[in-house]
DNA sequence: GTTCACATGTAAGTTGTTACATGATTGT
DNA sequence: ACAATCATGTAACAACTTACATGTGAAC
């Protein structure tokens, strides 16, 4: 459900077309997520709907029709209640980037808190990780099937590495004050 | 869809019930995936109507009730088919590693062409991102808007630069003959 | 006797994907 | 003229999540 969120985030970046925001999607958000138009258009409706957002609908000159989103305050509340709730359903991680995202528009200070909640969650499974590898994967006459295993851990372990790595890089940002 | 062929994958490995296939999931593929008891009844419940598996079905003396499913001729056939296609639809690189895990218990050698694709497009997709964080965040004087923004970029190339660490990883073991 | 792990399922709702459908503007 | 891009939507289906529902066996 925090596609609405995404969305909210870049709309107050820019007003713009479903079909705009389905571009700057990809580019802003695509490092981690993408959004199919169907469901981009069917989350403005709804939106529209709660009252989050304006609908401007343009009939530029001849046929060409569009319809410019517009964040309205309720719309920028809600985004800051979601912004400083922890966790909530879905993928936290990629939650976490877009409550990165939504804090640079909302000038808020609040992601700190969940990012140290996720630091803790990831190195406390990097550590497990790290001790099936050496309970099963130390030997050193391990059969080919194994070593395919290890390599399926292997992909866990790096992965929980490299995310704790850009976390304290994120951090220090954080901390200071710019 | 291809769940099924990482069921398929863990029932060759052993027949079991849902229930266990549940737990041991969460164990041997939970680095990357998990899958709701829900889910996995469903596709159970599916590949044995597709003739892939075996259904036992244990009442124990008493009244408690097990299916024990156990993967027929059909259901490797069907993996074999699996790991050798490339790409298909799905995240393709959980996908790999459902194919590394399905090669130990297959005994074949197909999944480096695969992995050698996914390392073309992740090497793409890294340099495209490493040009968007020359030209956008190279500068010294960087807002703190500007600074997150950037963080989201950084969790998206850290990512990709352990990804292919763990590719080159990976493909050293597959040429060495184990 | 009550909690925990085992074990399986239905039902409803939400989200995501794929296919189909339409029409205007811009550039060649 | 024709293709590409802009622009929006419906419909059907597939996948996934959450809640509800049931019952056994073992341990404490």
């Amino acid at each position: 459900m925090s596609i609405q969120h995404a969305l909210l985030t870049s709309l107050l970046e820019r007003p713009s077309s479903g079909y705009g925001l389905a571009n700057r999607f990809d580019h802003s958000m695509g490092y981690f997520w993408h959004a199919s138009h169907q469901q981009i258009y069917r989350e403005l409706g709804r939106m529209a709907q709660h009252g989050w957002l304006a609908v401007e609908e343009q009939e530029s000159g001849g046929g060409r029709r569009r319809k410019i989103y517009r964040v309205l305050e309720a719309g920028r509340q809600e985004l800051l209640r979601w912004v400083a709730e922890p966790g909530g359903s879905g993928n936290a991680d990629q939650a976490l980037l877009i409550r990165l995202r939504a804090e640079a528009v909302l000038g808020t200070r609040v992601a700190g808190r969940e990012l140290q909640r996720l630091i803790d969650q990831h190195r406390t499974r990097l550590e497990l990780y790290r001790e099936i590898e050496q309970r099963d994967f130390s030997a050193a006459d391990l059969t080919h099937a194994q070593r395919l295993q290890h390599a399926v851990l292997r992909r866990g372990i790096l992965a929980e590495e490299s995310w704790l790595r850009w976390a304290r890089e994120t951090q220090l940002l954080l901390v200071e004050q710019g």
